[in-house]
DNA sequence: CATATATGTCAACAACACTGACTTATTTTT
DNA sequence: AAAAATAAGTCAGTGTTGTTGACATATATG
């Protein structure tokens, strides 16, 4: 396909690395993120939540027994604003906190069954949509949008996903 | 890899299904998305701007000449909401906006020195972090990246990419 | 005992989205 | 020519989500 043989290069990446080629790898991480966040949105506006409930509803339903600052590690906002959200979180009965007996200093996370509904709902959608895309996109496909993605986090987050489990930190 | 051969399935793909699988998907989404979005945010902080001038910026700089409701159509966000970003760009001499003669009705947007050498800076970072992925990744990820981020995004929207050219409506 | 860590809280502020109501200019339709 | 539709702008109020800075409390560690 096109010129891959009038040049001398490696393989096909010059073809990749073109501006055009570039802008329409940031256009199609804008719209996909607009619409991969639209429906839980939807969602959440109904319980009078945001995305920042759904970040931190989701990473506790993922690492039960989370600390608080682990979380605050995860998503990377101050704690002040994580406390506004937690708290709500907390006050309505969607998340469980304890003292940790191991340290008492630490507080520990737990979705509680009202918060695992609410998360299985949000991640549902997500969870479709992903789902239809991989399927129509293929298996091959799937691999290269991981590889990709991976690449484009930061190194420290990054061993996330190289190294196998969920979360271990 | 793993049990490929004890289920009857027309391929691989079940093993793309399960909900580890999404649920990385839908972290990667998240990290990948973070962290593309972080290193223009402060360049963007210097000049007392934000994330959404960013994409008023980028989006007048790919159409140039583009009217106002053509923009609120890419963004998906409310006039007023717009109004509030777009005005501080002109007001400060980044964008230009003339009567379209044709129209004079809409106003048509195109982006000044000053608006395309921000545009540059901003721009440069997001590619120079995609480009790192694409190299890192390979040519045949790449491929699959763009497959499945095209298939998340809703089907209106789709189109701009299905179709070839850059943003013709 | 002194210090560091984990968490929580109060206050002020800014960015960015929303709704609703209205105005002005221009084009299109009847 | 009058009526209706379209494009754009504005004013006011609200809510979510992030920020900084300053403190307070409990617990663990040196």
């Amino acid at each position: 396909m096109s010129h891959s043989e009038a040049l001398p290069m490696d393989n096909d990446l010059d073809a990749y690395l073109s501006e055009e080629e570039l802008r329409q790898a940031l256009e199609l991480l804008f719209f996909a993120y607009r619409d991969f966040t639209g429906e839980p949105d939807a969602i959440l506006a109904n319980d009078g939540f945001g995305r920042a409930h759904h970040r931190v509803i989701y990473f506790v339903k993922r690492n039960p027994g989370i600390t608080v600052n682990r979380l605050l590690g995860i998503l990377k906002i101050t704690k002040q604003s994580l406390s506004r959200v937690l708290g709500q979180l907390v006050r309505e009965g969607f998340i469980l906190q304890e003292t940790d007996p191991g340290d008492r200093r630490r507080r520990t996370l737990e979705l509680t069954d009202k918060g695992n509904e609410l998360e299985g709902r949000l991640t549902g959608c997500q969870s479709a949509r992903i789902s239809r895309a991989y399927k129509a996109a293929g298996a091959d496909a799937v691999q290269g949008f991981k590889s990709v993605l991976t690449e484009i986090i930061n190194e420290v987050d990054r061993a996330r996903f190289t190294g196998g489990g969920p979360h271990t930190e």
